[in-house]
DNA sequence: TTTATTTTTTAGCCTAGCCTAAAAATTTAA
DNA sequence: TTAAATTTTTAGGCTAGGCTAAAAAATAAA
C-alpha cells in the first residue's frame, strides 16, 4: 500500500507532530528525513494525494486520521521487533535501532499479531516508549523528566527522550537503565545539575542529561 | 550494498543455475522474475559490471564466486526466517514464503548469526530445504524423488521440489509432512503411479506427485 | 511599510528498475 | 545453406524519489 520511504515520511511527520501538534513545516521533515526542502515538498503532496495528511502550501502538512494509522502501525512494528531484539535475540538496548528501521515495514497483519503473541504482549519497548495497539492506540503513562524532580524524590527509569548511542552509552556507565530506580540526592539551582543516587552509587548528571531522560513516580 | 531488486535476480539464477549448471538464458530469468526479457538484459549487464556474475551477450549468465556468495547468504536468511516463523510464531509451512521474501533482505549479520543460535543452528528450513552455513556451503543430503524408490522400499519425507500452497495444502490432505515415513506398496509401469503407505492409511498418488517429493531411504 | 532574509515551491535533471517497439543475432527448418 | 522463427539486445519512455538552481511567498528588520 505505502512505499518505504512513504511509511518514513509518515512516520516523521507523526513524531514531529507529536512535539508541537500543529502543522509541521516543509524544513522540519527535512531535517528528520536527511533530504532538501523540495523533496520533501514533492512528497508531501503526493501523500496529500493519497489522503494521509493535508497540506496548505507554505503552510506545513498535518496527518489525517488515515496517516495517523499508517504512523502508528509503523511504530507499532518497529517497537515490537525492537522488543524481540532485547528479549530473544539478547542484542543490547542501544543497537537495535537501525535493525528495527528495517524491519518495520515487514508487511504481514498475520505476523505482527503472532509477533506480539509470542513476545508477550508488552507494552513498553526496550528503551520504555509505549508500543501501541493494533488500532494505533497508547497506553498512558504520567512519566516526567527526571529534571522535574525535586531534591529526595526517588523515581523509576521508564525511557528516554533521546536515544542516540552516545547517550545510550553514558547511561550504561552509569548503570542507568529501564526499571533503575534514581533517587535524587541533591539539585543545583543555577544550572540545573543534579546528584543522584543510583545503587550504591552516586552521580552527577548534568541539566542535559536530566532532562533526557523519562521517570516515573509513585 | 546489494538493492532488493538486485539480491532477487542473483537469487534468481543462483536456483536457475543449479538445475541446469551452464549459463542462464535472459528468457528463463524473465520467466522467474516474471518481467520483460529487455529488462533482465539491462539488470544482467548491471550486475555483470558489479561483478557478481559472467555475461555473454546472446549466450547468457553465470554468477561468480562473489554472486554465489550473495545468493547463498540471502537463501540462508529465508530459510532461517521460516524456520522462525514455523518453530516461533506457529505458522504453517505453506504460509511462510511470503513474509520470508521480505524478510530475507534484512541485512545485519548480527542479526543473522544470532537468529541462527536462537532457533538451534538448524540444517533444514520447514520443506527439508537445507540450509547454508554462513560461508555459503550446503549440508550434503542424499535426499532422491519419490519416484525413485521401487515397490517395498521406505523413505522418509525430506523436502518437496515444487512449494505452491497447493501442493502443500494436497500433502497436508495425505497427512504426509518434513520427517513423514512413506513405504511404497506397489507402482504402476504404465504411468508411473503409487500407492503408499503413510502412518496407517495408504493413498494412491499420480506420477506428478512421486516426482515432486523428496525422500531420503536408509 | 518598505526592504532584506528566510522558507517554500517550481522547474528541470538524474538514477534505478521497469516497460514497448524495433533491430540484431542466433537457432531451427526447408 | 538460405529462409523463417525465435531469442536477445537496443533505443526510447515512464515513475519513484532524489538533487540543484531559480522563483515566489512569507516573515523579520530597518
Amino acid at each position: 500500500m505505502f512505499t518505504y520511504a512513504e511509511e518514513n515520511y509518515i512516520k516523521a511527520i507523526f513524531h514531529l507532530q507529536a512535539q508541537s501538534d500543529k502543522e509541521v513545516s516543509t524544513n522540519a521533515i527535512a531535517d528528520v528525513m536527511e533530504t532538501k526542502p523540495s523533496s520533501v515538498t514533492d512528497m508531501v503532496q503526493k501523500l496529500a494525494e493519497k489522503k494521509v495528511l493535508a497540506y496548505r502550501k507554505y503552510k506545513g502538512a498535518s496527518l489525517t486520521e488515515q496517516g495517523r494509522k499508517v504512523a502508528t502501525s509503523v511504530i507499532r512494528k518497529h517497537r515490537l521487533w525492537e522488543v524481540f531484539l532485547v528479549d530473544k535475540l539478547n542484542f543490547h538496548w542501544d543497537e537495535v535501532h537501525d535493525i528495527a528501521e528495517q524491519l518495520e515495514h515487514i508487511q504481514s497483519d498475520e505476523l505482527i499479531k503472532r509477533l506480539d503473541k509470542f513476545l508477550g504482549n508488552p507494552d513498553f519497548d526496550p528503551h520504555g516508549d509505549p508500543i501501541p495497539d493494533a488500532n494505533g492506540n497508547f497506553k498512558k503513562t504520567e512519566k516526567k523528566l527526571l529534571s522535574k524532580l525535586k531534591k529526595g524524590q526517588r523515581g523509576v527509569c521508564v525511557g528516554v527522550k533521546e536515544s542516540s548511542p552516545e547517550f545510550l552509552q553514558f547511561l550504561d556507565k552509569k548503570n542507568i537503565s529501564i526499571g533503575t530506580k534514581i533517587k535524587v540526592l541533591g539539585k543545583e539551582f543555577f544550572d540545573g545539575s543534579m546528584v543522584i543516587e543510583v545503587g550504591k552509587n552516586q552521580s552527577f548528571i548534568s541539566k542535559k542529561i536530566a532532562e533526557s531522560l523519562y521517570v516515573q513516580t509513585n
